[in-house]
DNA sequence: GGTCGCGCGAATGGATCCAATCCTAATGAT
DNA sequence: ATCATTAGGATTGGATCCATTCGCGCGACC
C-alpha cells in the first residue's frame, strides 16, 4: 500500500545537498522577484516554508551573503541587497571580460548545430519578449531564462568550468527579473539585445575569435549600463516616494 | 582590578563577523600549509581551537566549501581539496584575463609613487626569496605574502572592487604556500617571476595599457602552468609512495 | 505636549542535544 | 588464515534550547 510512497519521498537530502538546495530555492525567489529587493528574510518563515529547522536555513543564508545577494545585519536579520549603480557597472565590466573570453574560446569548439540552436533560441526569445510586451503571451517563468540560456550555453561551450563559475558568481548577485523586464518593456533594448546576440553568433559562425570577443564585451557592457541606469532611476523615485 | 581586562577582551564577535573570522583563520591555516592538502578538518577540533561551539564552525566550513577550498563529504567531514592540474590551468586562465584587465585599468590610475613602491616590493621579494633558497634567511610568514601583495596592489589600483573580489575568489582556491615554495626553490622560476614583474611595471610606467595587459596575462598563465606541473608531479609521486 | 526611559514581544545567534551515519576493530564462520 | 558480520566509538547534521539584542509601544516626568 504505502510501500510505493518511499519512491515518491526518497531519502531526505542532508548536509551540503540540503543547504545548497535551500540556497537555490531562496535565490530563485529573489531572482524571480517573488522576494523583492530590500525585503526582509525571516529565518523562521523560510524554515517552515521548506519544512526544516532554522539551522540549515542559516547556513544557506550565509552562502547567499558571501555571494553578495543578501546582506546580514547583526541581530537584525537579512535583507535582499539593493545593488548600487556603480557596483552594477563594475560587476558588468568584469562579466564582460569573462564572457568575451568565453566567446573567444567557444569559437574553436562550437559546432554548426550549436550555432543553429543558439540562433533559434535567440529568435524564440525575441518573439516571446515581443508577445509579452504586447500582452498576447502569459508570463511563463521558464521562458524568462531565455536570455540567460544564451550566455550560459556559450560559457559551457567554452569548455572552461571555472570560467562558467566565475560568470555565474557575478550574475547571481543581481536579481534576474529586472534584466528580463528591461527587454520586455523597452522595444529599443529588446531590439538591441536581439541584434547584438545575432552579431555574436555571426562572429562565432565566421570563426572570428577576436570579433566574437569584442561583440560579446560590448554587448555585456551595454546591458550593464542599461541595468545601472534602471537602478539609478529606481533609487531616485523610491526616495521621492517616501 | 579586573576592570581593564574588558578593554583587552572587547565584546566578542558575533554573527557574520564571527563566522567570517573563523573562515579566515581556517583558510590561513590551509594557505600556509599548516593544514596540508588532503587533510581532514574536524569540527570539534576547530571549535575547541577557536573557543566556540561547532555551530559557527560549520557555517565557516560551508563558506570554504562554496569557494572550493575544501570538500565536504556527506557524514564524513571536510577535507582540504587537492587541486587537479587541469583545474589549475582553467582557473589561472581566468585569473590571467582578470588580472590583465586590472593591469590595463591600473595604467590610467597608477601614480609614480605607487610604481616605485611596487618596484621596491618586487626587488625585496626577490632578495628575500634568494636568501631563503640559500638558507641565510629564516622563514618569515609575513614576507611570504610578497608575491600576493604585488598582484593585490595592482588589482586595488584598478579601482574596480568587483574585479579584486573575482581575482581573490580564484586565488583562495589554491593554497599559497605551494606557489611561494616554487619561487624559493627553483632559481629559474624565481628569476622569471622577478623579470616578468619588472616588465609589467615597465609597461605600467610607460602608460601602455595594451602591453601591461599582455605582460600580465602571460605572467599569470606561466605561473599557472608551473603550479599545474607541480600538482601533476605531486600526484604521480604520491601514488608511487603508496 | 514632547521626550526620555522602561519593559515586553519577537528575532537572531551560539550552545547543546540526539538521531543517523560512518569507521574500526574484534568476533565468528568458512 | 581470510573474509563476512557486527558491536562500539567517534563524527556529522538537523532540531531544539536559551541568552542576548533589537524594536516598538506604553507610560512617566519634565
Amino acid at each position: 500500500m504505502t510501500i510505493e510512497s518511499d519512491a515518491l519521498a526518497p531519502t531526505r537530502k542532508t548536509g551540503a545537498a540540503l543547504v545548497d538546495d535551500l540556497a537555490d530555492r531562496i535565490r530563485n525567489r529573489i531572482m524571480t522577484g517573488e522576494i523583492p529587493i530590500g525585503a526582509q528574510l525571516r529565518q523562521a518563515e523560510l524554515a517552515s516554508d521548506f519544512g526544516v529547522s532554522r539551522t540549515p536555513v542559516r547556513e544557506a543564508l550565509r552562502q547567499l551573503q558571501t555571494s553578495g545577494l543578501i546582506e546580514v545585519l547583526p541581530n537584525r536579520g537579512a535583507v535582499v541587497s539593493v545593488p548600487a549603480p556603480w557596483d552594477v557597472r563594475e560587476a558588468y565590466e568584469v562579466r564582460a571580460e569573462l564572457e568575451a573570453l568565453a566567446a573567444a574560446r567557444a569559437v574553436r569548439r562550437i559546432t554548426r548545430d550549436q550555432i543553429e540552436q543558439l540562433r533559434v533560441a535567440n529568435r524564440e526569445m525575441y518573439d516571446y519578449s515581443l508577445a509579452r510586451s504586447t500582452g498576447t503571451a502569459p508570463d511563463q517563468p521558464d521562458h524568462r531564462r531565455g536570455n540567460d540560456l544564451f550566455h550560459t550555453l556559450i560559457a559551457s561551450i567554452s569548455g572552461n568550468a571555472r570560467l562558467g563559475k566565475a560568470i555565474n558568481d557575478i550574475n547571481e548577485t543581481f536579481p534576474r527579473n529586472v534584466s528580463a523586464q528591461l527587454i520586455v518593456n523597452d522595444s529599443r533594448h529588446r531590439d538591441e539585445n536581439f541584434q547584438e546576440h545575432e552579431r555574436i553568433l555571426q562572429a562565432l559562425a565566421d570563426g572570428d575569435a577576436e570579433r566574437a570577443a569584442a561583440e560579446m564585451r560590448q554587448h555585456v557592457v551595454d546591458a550593464g549600463e542599461q541595468l545601472a541606469r534602471w537602478y539609478e532611476l529606481r533609487s531616485s523615485t523610491v526616495f521621492r516616494g517616501e
